[in-house]
DNA sequence: ATCATTATTCGAACAATTTAGAAATAGCAG
DNA sequence: CTGCTATTTCTAAATTGTTCGAATAATGAT
């Protein structure tokens, strides 16, 4: 707890949107779904795969997507792949949307957000 | 409050994706900031361009898509127009991820979250 | 070494987003 | 009505994303 209030210059505007982007795809959001729900223990690829029906290429190229953004994790384990959420990363986007994106109607989370507290005129 | 838990098929996967992939914009997310720190009075769009310095075509193409999402809403006053964050629309997006992509880690915002409580494999 | 399995990278076609100048529209004042 | 400010729509170019077949790489078994 080095500082109890944003500094708020930009926290980290770009990478927080790189995130954002990366989830906003309906595939990217099921396939990240997907691993969240397979918990700690993660999903081969094979098996998300499965359960989307679309072709190697096409899910190779978004699950990179996924990890280029910090949001998911691979993992060998003999020929196949493990990927797991990465839920720090989450955590981090979530309470950026609480912290930055929200206001008084969002306090279920944050009681103590200071909202909108800059200079401004 | 009509459900407790969410009935877990798919929420609305394609308009979470949607609506992330608007706030996945750097610009964007700045705009959706400014709004968010103007508060409840909104922020006139003449306000928002001088903040982040693009043209007002460029601008107002990104306003409309937030608008689009139901993130943003906008409001005539005279000649100017008013934009102001939809906290409604922003809420079901964090709750969203807080539900459906968060696991044990996340239980910050939500102590009593099922986390993955489907029926598995 | 060869083969089968699992998953990635390459390459190329197609589609969508981003950007911004110029023209158009909306509201208000004179 | 004319001019003025505020903002959007039109249009078009450049860039970037998406998709998927075919070729490639990594691992383990025979």
């Amino acid at each position: 707890m080095t500082q109890t209030k944003t500094p708020l210059p930009d926290v980290d505007l770009t990478q927080m949107a790189a995130q954002l982007e990366a989830l906003g795809h309906p595939t990217r959001l099921a396939l990240y779904r997907l691993m969240v729900r397979a918990g700690p223990e993660g999903i081969p690829v094979g098996r998300l795969q499965e359960a989307l029906g679309i072709p190697a290429s096409t899910l190779s190229h978004h699950l990179a997507k996924l990890t280029a953004q910090g949001l998911v994790s691979r993992e060998r384990q003999a020929t196949t792949l493990i990927c797991r959420a990465d839920f720090d990363t989450m955590n981090g986007l979530v309470g950026f949307l609480n912290d930055e994106c929200c206001a008084d109607s969002c306090t279920r989370a944050r009681p103590d957000a200071p909202v909108a507290a800059d200079g401004d005129a």
